[in-house]
RNA sequence: GGGCCUAUAGCUCAGUUGGUUAGAGCACACGCCUGAUAAGCGUGAGGUCGAUAGUUCGACUCUAUCUAGGCCCA
């Protein structure tokens, strides 16, 4: 006979094999056609909020790993304060403005843009822009993300543009902007500044000069003999190196590095003064072998020591700066203020002029003595043979170096002051209120609020305004007369306005007059003709006026955040341009936390670059695995770090989800014939392992609790994995087969087992919904339910602890059990490899021990047949014979493993000398039988 | 070159205020089972805790330097 037949075996139609990519996709057009952010936030309405404020990406590419980390880092956090009771409103946006945009249609426009308006260039980006939105907003939401799809914000839109708008006009107000010259990267023959993004670097030889920088005699010559006595009466230069001499009309000072040394040496052409170290290296450009050395000092000794210009009446200051290297040259920097970024900043703490007398052409203006007129490069040569007339070049040999090209026309670029518009860090205390700001948000890690302190501390003044055509205006005007700057937040507001109807394009499409309120006379001149801007704003400046343009101006959302969560790199980016925006304009910082992931690398650790060739993009990942993979990997991670991925990384994680998922399976196909509403043991009347599983389930729903609270997800998944693995698995489940396979169906043991995994699974699939929310809709469809519960798992809220559970002597107890039951494991697979039995069975187990020990297991004796999976266990106070296997983790414990007495039974497979006893089931044990008598009953009724 | 950060088994992660032989799961090896079956169970082997020096009775833990890597700058 086939007793088969009279089990209750699991039975499910849940699926072992998830064929994700699959059931994600009906899972989603479910949660489409069902309106689920839509029902979410109709459930949640009335519950506190929870704003977690969506850094926009660039539309621009598709989405690559790093914002599939963001968005699903994201989507957890929402989702789990979500099940935690909270309303959790979400609204993702993009950034849509900036070069590298007009960049990607310039380049598909190629010579076609020189005919084109802006108008036209812009509507191009506008389409472009409008379509990346498109395919990235297809891509977010496959990946399972809940959101307002529908209505994101872009920052281009026109109620937008007129926020930021609005915004420039309070800083205005407020007196916080100024509009300076700055050097720029600039094109001489596309007559155009350059982003950094817009330059290619090529080798190109340029002339370099050892140049002469006499001390001039005066007031700062003498202070310097009186310190340095050995300098005195010597005819004294300072020796720079340039590579581009065309900037020398230009140069104010002379920067040193004030911690090095710097030697005055005797060369019979008067006394040069250069960094010590590089004595060796340019002795051989002046044909010497060996020079005395007059005096060593430090770079900061000769701090504001006037020097006097090579070939034009003006004197050149010695000033310091850090960034001065020993690499070549002389240690001693040609500063020009208005033709290089750093001599820029150095200008600017000396209070040097930022001078820059070249025109747009790349011509010297007609102030420059010598070279007026002249193009740049040209000058070079004509520079050169001027100091040579002098006496003051040293040395002039070519250098091969690399040096930025103009990406369009290839022609070598050079810096050039313009005028630009700038945001002060000073006025209304900015920096310093920012400063104060930062003390007051939570920032996770910790050390993020010294990487933004940091930045804000030492960074220079807001440069808002780039040439460019694809974004929104500075709102500016000029006097056409007398050339006054009109700085009116009401001028700027009216812009707003007509903004807010018509798009930042009528900026374009109008002139001033147009744009300007009427009878608007300039207060310097009183004339009434006005220039207007043509720069747009820094991009940074659109995003970081997100908090405005969408948390205060959308219903349902508030101010300010609860959380920003970006990648490191935001610190810098985003964080940073926020808590500027929000902090100039009068307010506090946007958010109250601000949490930081770091970026995906690869499997070594290596940064992924297509040259590398070790790019992994989510699309691959979601096509070959799914998008929970995906999400799996995420979770796993500690996202504080780098985060890894490679192939074995993702093998790994679906495995791991197969894991989880067959637990799912195995719990629902043994809850088949369950029905909650009938069939629920009480607590109290569970078995006593029922109520240490239940316990163990009470530890993962608070430290799972913990890990969505702290924002540890590799802490829920590893305690999902370990609790499906170690606790249920390999010890709940599989000591529970027995019970529900071969008890009576309805028998209250079985009963309690199914309660105690109906409890069990349920809170398991809603705990991991944030992560796996694919995997755990899918499998709370095929859980039954009781009324009041809902269709779909995300519309749940999480399990709460039953205090109830909590046991400390059972818990106790029952770690010494589960120590025990593992020696057992030890000496029935020694009793394996003997061959004396396979399955574990087969086996009869002696267990010896004394005193405590020993009543201990005496009292535990009749359960621990089940308990070891083995078919029959006695306990005893002899002493063990000498072959006994002894425990090795709990002290005076020996088992003696025998082969089972009595036959098999055929039904449950456990041996016992009752198998045959039974007159009808001649093959079964007796408790098998009693089960099929009962059973015969039942069907007879 | 500067600021911030990271380094524990092949992989993903634990490791409480410095205190015994550094833990888990996966992967691996060997075995069992065939009533979770493209599943399940057991046992085992893996680590001078990136390197070096120091503080200490004692360091994975604290300090310094170095190496490798990441982000942001220059």
């Amino acid at each position: 006979m086939d007793y088969k037949d009279t089990l209750n075996l699991p039975k499910t139609d849940f699926p072992m094999k998830a064929n994700l990519t699959k059931m994600e996709d009906v899972l989603l057009e479910k949660w489409k056609t069902g309106n689920m952010y839509g029902r979410l936030r109709e459930k949640n309405k009335n519950r506190p909020k929870y704003i977690l404020h969506d850094g926009p990406p660039y539309a621009n590419g598709n989405i690559h790993i790093g914002h599939a980390v963001n968005k699903i880092l994201k989507d957890i956090i929402i989702k789990s304060k979500s099940m935690k009771g909270f309303n959790t409103p979400y609204v993702p946006g993009w950034d849509c403005h900036g070069l590298p945009i007009e960049h990607q249609v310039d380049k598909s426009l190629g010579s076609k843009k020189r005919g084109m308006s802006r108008i036209e260039i812009r509507r191009l980006c506008r389409e472009y822009a409008a379509k990346y939105v498109d395919i990235q907003r297809e891509e977010f939401k496959r990946l399972g993300v809940f959101g307002d799809w529908d209505s994101p914000y872009l920052t281009m839109t026109n109620d937008y543009e007129a926020a930021i708008i609005r915004e420039f006009g309070k800083f205005v107000e407020r007196g916080g902007v100024y509009k300076k010259k700055k050097p720029v990267l600039w094109c001489t023959s596309c007559e155009t500044a350059l982003a950094e993004a817009e330059v290619e670097y090529a080798d190109e030889t340029s002339p370099s000069v050892y140049v002469k920088f006499p001390v001039k005699q005066g007031q700062s010559r003498a202070a310097l003999d009186d310190r340095i006595p050995s300098l005195k009466g010597k005819n004294l230069s300072v020796i720079i190196w340039t590579t581009t001499p065309w900037t020398l009309p230009a140069n104010l000072g002379v920067c040193l590095h004030p911690e090095y040394t710097y030697s005055a040496i005797e060369t019979g052409d008067g006394v040069y003064i250069l960094a010590k170290d590089l004595i060796s290296a340019f002795l051989p450009k002046i044909g010497k072998e060996d020079v005395t050395i007059v005096s060593e000092f430090k770079g900061s000794v000769l701090e504001g020591i006037t020097l006097s210009h090579p070939f034009i009446d003006r004197d050149s200051i010695v000033v310091m700066g850090d960034y001065v290297t020993l690499d070549q040259g002389t240690g001693c920097v040609h500063t020009a203020p208005g033709h290089g970024e750093e001599d820029y900043e150095t200008g600017l703490r000396y209070g040097l002029e930022i001078y820059s007398p070249v025109n747009s052409r790349g011509q010297f203006n007609d102030d420059v003595p010598f070279f007026a007129g002249m193009h740049v490069f040209a000058a070079n040569k004509e520079i050169i043979k001027k100091m040579e007339e002098l006496g003051v070049l040293v040395k002039e040999e070519p250098i091969l170096h690399s040096y930025p090209h103009c990406w369009r026309c290839k022609k070598p670029v050079i810096f050039r002051a313009t005028e630009q518009w700038f945001i002060s860090m000073e006025k209304n205390s900015l920096r310093e209120r920012a400063l104060e700001a930062i003390e007051a948000v939570t920032w996770i890690p910790s050390w993020g609020k010294d990487r933004i302190k940091g930045m804000i501390a030492v960074r220079p003044d807001w440069c808002i305004s780039r040439q460019r055509t694809w974004g929104v205006p500075i709102i500016g005007f000029s006097c056409k007369k007398c050339g006054h700057i009109l700085m009116d937040h009401k001028v700027v507001n009216h812009v707003a306005g007509l903004v807010e109807q018509a798009g930042t394009d009528i900026w374009f499409s109008e002139e001033a007059e147009g744009l300007l309120p009427k009878e608007i006379s300039c207060p310097e001149c009183k004339g009434t003709e006005w220039q207007k801007e043509m720069d747009i704003l820094d991009v940074w400046f659109d995003s970081g006026t997100s908090h405005v343009a969408v948390l205060e101006a959308r219903e349902g959302l508030s101010w300010p955040a609860d959380l920003y969560l970006e990648g490191s790199d935001q610190h810098r980016g985003w964080f940073h341009s926020s808590l500027l925006e929000a902090l100039g304009t009068g307010r506090e910082a946007p958010y109250r936390a601000v949490l930081t992931h770091g970026f995906v690398v690869d499997g070594s650790g290596r940064k992924m670059s297509k040259s590398a060739g070790n790019v992994i993009a989510p699309q691959e990942v979601i096509n070959q695995h799914g998008a929970e993979i995906l999400r799996l990997w995420v979770a796993a991670e500690d996202y504080r770090e780098d985060i890894r991925i490679s192939k074995p990384i993702i093998t790994q994680l679906t495995e791991a989800y197969r894991r989880i998922r067959n637990t799912c399976r195995f719990l629902l196909g043994n809850l088949s014939d369950f029905d909650p509403e009938l069939h629920v043991v009480p607590y109290e009347e569970l078995p006593e392992i029922d109520r240490w599983a239940l316990l163990r389930l009470q530890r993962l729903i608070n430290r799972i609790d913990r890990g969505y609270r702290d924002f540890e997800f590799h802490m829920i998944f590893h305690s999902l994995n370990n609790f499906c693995l170690v606790d249920m698995s390999s010890l709940y489940l599989d000591i529970l087969k027995d019970r529900l396979y071969t008890f009576h169906k309805d028998s209250k043991a079985r009963r309690a087992a199914q309660s105690t995994m109906y409890q069990i699974l349920k809170a398991m699939v809603k705990l991991m919904a944030p992560v796996l929310s694919f995997t755990a809709e899918e499998t709370w469809g095929y859980i039954r339910k009781v009324s009041g519960e809902e269709d779909s798992v995300h519309l749940e809220q999480f399990p709460e602890v039953v205090q109830e559970y909590f046991n400390d002597s059972l818990e106790e107890k029952w770690d010494r059990l589960i120590r025990i039951r593992g020696e057992v494991a030890k000496a029935l697979e020694i009793a394996r490899k003997d061959r004396l039995i396979g399955h574990s069975l087969e086996a009869h187990v002696d267990i010896f021990s004394a005193n405590d020990l020993f009543t201990f297991l005496k009292n535990e004796e009749k359960e621990f047949a089940s308990f070891f999976i083995v078919s029959s266990v006695s306990v005893s106070e002899n002493t063990p014979p000498s072959d006994a296997f002894q425990g090795k983790e709990v002290e005076g414990l020996f088992v003696s493993v025998s082969r089972a007495k009595g036959d098999k039974c055929e039904r449950c497979w456990n041996y016992s000398d009752s198998v045959g006893t039974d007159s009808v089931y001649t093959g079964v044990c007796k408790r098998c039988s009693d089960v099929l008598r009962t059973n015969v009953k039942y069907k007879g009724e």
